[in-house]
DNA sequence: CTGTATCCCTGTAGATACTG
DNA sequence: CAGTATCTACAGGGATACAG
């Protein structure tokens, strides 16, 4: 037997807590910070790119195409784009995207309702 | 009037999608890969920081201390140390980061359940 | 066992300028 | 309008060594 490969072995479940297991990207990828956001803003509706950046408040060009490549890449969402002059390119959570739509919202809810909860623990934290 | 405050004015709803409001510091840590599987790990139950590391595989000694730090100061779990030699010290979610529990989970699960479908994207992405 | 302290490298993200 | 291309600065995070 040859050296073992890196990581998990492949053919085994899927597990995030095993280095190694690609749902470990994928989980990066979902909770990360922009892409939580675009998928609040886009909902169950369409929006070209000027709006998504106008919604998204203060999200670089860069990083909003760059989340928006890595969402399209990988399933979330649809990108249109009607070749006309100017360009309008309008993008659409898939309905995989979709799915994500409800447990993302929960953590949006989750910080805007413990928002004074969080701020007060920190207030103990430091007075400790 | 005098010049403008970066970013939200306070005393206003706490808004993610605004720049500078702290529910977007929030969401970054919650959404946080180790935090995800810091939560899950914990589950309804208690661990001590070597079981931790065990059970989250490849999570550092540094990052696994920091994110345990972070947590605890954001009032998500509590941690205990009992004075004895060897040292044992263990860490429970409150009863505020046990509502993560669930939203958490939900991510992690998408992980699991959309791998397939996220990996086929990417083919046929490149392909295209 | 459970940390803290340090070095250092990489990736990430912002700013800026330019293009179809 | 909707990008791409660069540059740069900073933080995240791994490895290592040491301590209570």
């Amino acid at each position: 037997m040859v050296t073992m490969a890196e990581g998990r072995p492949p053919g085994l479940d899927p597990d995030p807590y095993q280095q190694g297991c690609p749902t470990r990207h994928i989980l990066d990828r979902i909770g990360d910070r922009w892409t939580v956001l675009i998928v609040g803003a886009l909902g169950d509706g369409t929006l070209r790119f000027s709006e998504l950046r106008r919604r998204v408040d203060g999200i670089s060009q860069k990083m909003l195409t760059q989340t928006l490549r890595e969402m399209e890449r990988d399933g979330l969402v649809t990108r249109t784009v009607y070749p006309e002059v100017p360009p309008r390119v309008e993008y659409t959570l898939t309905d995989a995207g979709s799915t994500l739509r409800g447990p993302l919202k929960a953590l949006e809810d989750w910080s805007i309702q413990h928002l004074p909860g969080v701020l007060a623990a920190r207030e103990r934290y430091a007075d400790a």
